[in-house]
DNA sequence: TCGTGGCTTTACCAAATGGTAAAATTTACC
DNA sequence: GGTAAATTTTACCATTTGGTAAAGCCACGA
């Protein structure tokens, strides 16, 4: 145990755990926590089922293990958000590559929504010491901006909640959307093209 | 089996199937479809177990039960877009609608994100016949509206979607929301105003 | 070549879970 | 009040599931 946390690892262990990982992103993302068996993990990562316990300590450490790296992931696009760009163009940039990350990261996308649909029950504190001191800071990056008249005034907390429930829209009701966009040609540069417009008619000055 | 299909049934047959239909929302959209067990259920209805498979056939006929009920709920506020009315209140006024709903029913909210995150799986066909060609009369609508210059010209089908990515976000994601939201005494906006303004911003002409 | 320590497999287990059979009880109706 | 049907309870069961113990395997340095 202490060796797994304190060496950098083999590399057959840095192999086994990526690969447990991987696979467990897929059926996590899947079926949820609780629809996701371990023998399902073992199967997708070509490993025995006691052979991943010997990596992991249990269902739960891989699903937390999960969680915490995508927080990283996650939360980047907002931390790179710059105070001396252009107001609404980094924005609009935030909006496109929130979208990207929809587009090209689904899988996390829809555990990081499925943990938090459940109330975030193992993710909660992380939350709140991660994401919140990030989430205020932006918000008063943005109504800096909005008080200099370089965007049109909005609360700064809903105009990012709604940029990350429309581009997150697309990776989490995939199923759905697909459905409804049955026979579109270019369904990616349609709600690239959208999304601009519509930030782009709220904000602009 | 037949009698509580045909006959209306009797005034406890419908109490119970309601009483156990009400424990199963709760539960289901805690915890997800995997994530319930039906003694959760039967506590909380305060049934045995037995009894609560005198009612229903199993777990997954209860699931689905619910789910179609919800279809109806869900689908009347795009249902009642009205051709007849100015089509700038009848989209605000379908906002306004959906965003209740997310405040009223935040229970059948979350139920049907999950059933939609995991791709739909007691869903699927259903889905499809039941919302698709709703989907496309109104689009057509729209876009009726948009050619006659009654609205900006957008892809009515991403309207569409960013309508309901923006108001379920709060009933679906509603922990995520409270934690952000924490130690703000008088929001400058509520969610309501600012949807309204997004909206409007995006469609007036 | 022989240990030694990291890795993997085999063989399990206890608890939880969806579901059933049938006895017991209540209800509705005459 | 009596009886047949509807409802509820008791006592189970088979399977699944997260997890463990311990034996076996294998790579590698001495």
């Amino acid at each position: 145990m202490t060796q797994a946390q304190l060496k950098k690892s083999s590399r057959i262990q840095q192999r086994n755990r990526s690969l447990i990982l991987d696979a467990a992103l897929e059926v996590f993302s899947q079926h949820g926590y609780r629809g996701t068996t371990l023998d399902q993990i073992a199967e997708r990562a070509g490993l025995s089922k006691p052979n991943i316990l010997y990596y992991f300590e249990g269902k739960e450490e891989i699903h937390v293990t999960l969680l915490n790296q995508l927080m990283e992931t996650w939360l980047d696009p907002l931390v790179t958000l710059d105070p001396e760009g252009d107001p609404l163009s980094e924005i609009l940039n935030y909006v496109q590559r929130k979208l990207d990350m929809a587009h090209e990261l689904p899988r996390q996308s829809r555990l990081f929504a499925g943990e938090i649909l459940q109330g975030a029950p193992r993710m909660g504190p992380h939350l709140e010491a991660g994401l919140k001191p990030l989430f205020d800071e932006k918000c008063a990056l943005i109504q800096i901006w909005m008080d200099a008249g370089h965007l049109r005034p909005v609360d700064p907390r809903h105009l990012i909640f709604s940029i990350w429930a429309t581009t997150q829209h697309y990776a989490d009701f995939a199923s759905q959307v697909d459905v409804l966009l049955q026979g579109e040609p270019q369904p990616q540069q349609g709600a690239e093209d959208y999304l601009v417009t519509l930030f782009t008619r709220l904000l602009k000055p």
